[in-house]
DNA sequence: TTTGACTCTGGAGTATAGTCAAAGGTCTAA
DNA sequence: TTAGACCTTTGACTATACTCCAGAGTCAAA
């Protein structure tokens, strides 16, 4: 199949691919002597890994240690799962910052009434401006 | 003051006052003929309310827009009120997204043992790499 | 006046993940 | 053989938030 196909199996534009390409994520199977590359259902496979691990949040440079390690006969499962395991520390942690900004948000948005107040009385502007006050 | 003592008070670099002042987030109070920038103590509390707004997940566009809000005397506290609540809802949108992350990638770190195995059973790989089973 | 610290402008580079355009080549069906 | 769909490379551009550099000018103290 040629990369118009795979990206439409795949859900991504063309210039995706050639573009995973060149970041070392997906070869083709093989290339005509016009240049054409052609790939067939093992590129599908790789497409989705990116896709889902993308969807978890890792960054292509990982997906790409991922896809090395998935590749070489010597990885074993407990490295793979050491990448998941930091991943979701990454995860845990960013989460943990979001919700403290979370709560300080919650509590400017709480304080102000929201009236027709000129903006001396704001407390968020107060907040946000003024020294000391955290 | 000149804007290495701005800098310095308001601990972030040189550079990056005079790229906030290109964003238009600052102006200098005056500039001299040599080009030297001057600022004073407003200078540092439109800083502090820069970094405090970077802290709570507003971008330096967004925190353009609230300056100019705080600047403008026909401001509403109300509409201040708005923003902030709308980056309330970012961020509440972000933390259940990468919950959502987090539970797929807990589940997958604990259904695979990490033992010594062959890849072929990883369920990390699997899970990544083969369709449906999601 | 000279030294050394400071500042100026303009432009390039960093990282991430693509997206788009131009100009041209290839393939297939009618 | 030709039209139209598809493919190629190269390189520039997007957004965000800086960071660094060169080469030159300024300022205050000794």
């Amino acid at each position: 199949m040629l990369i118009g196909e795979l990206a439409k199996k795949s859900n991504v534009s063309i210039d995706t691919i050639r573009y995973y390409e060149r970041e070392g994520l997906i070869e083709p199977v093989s290339v005509r002597e016009s240049g054409y590359r052609e790939f067939d259902k093992s590129s599908i496979e790789v497409m989705r890994f990116v896709t889902r691990a993308k969807g978890l949040g890792f960054s292509l440079k990982e997906i790409s240690n991922l896809l090395a390690l998935r590749d070489d006969p010597d990885t074993t499962c407990s490295s793979v799962r050491a990448l998941a395991g930091q991943k979701l520390n990454d995860v845990t942690e960013k989460i943990k910052a979001l919700r403290k900004i979370e709560r300080e948000l919650k509590l400017l948005v709480q304080e102000c009434e929201g009236g027709n107040v000129g903006l001396e009385h704001c407390p968020i502007v107060n907040k946000l401006g003024n020294k000391g006050t955290r």
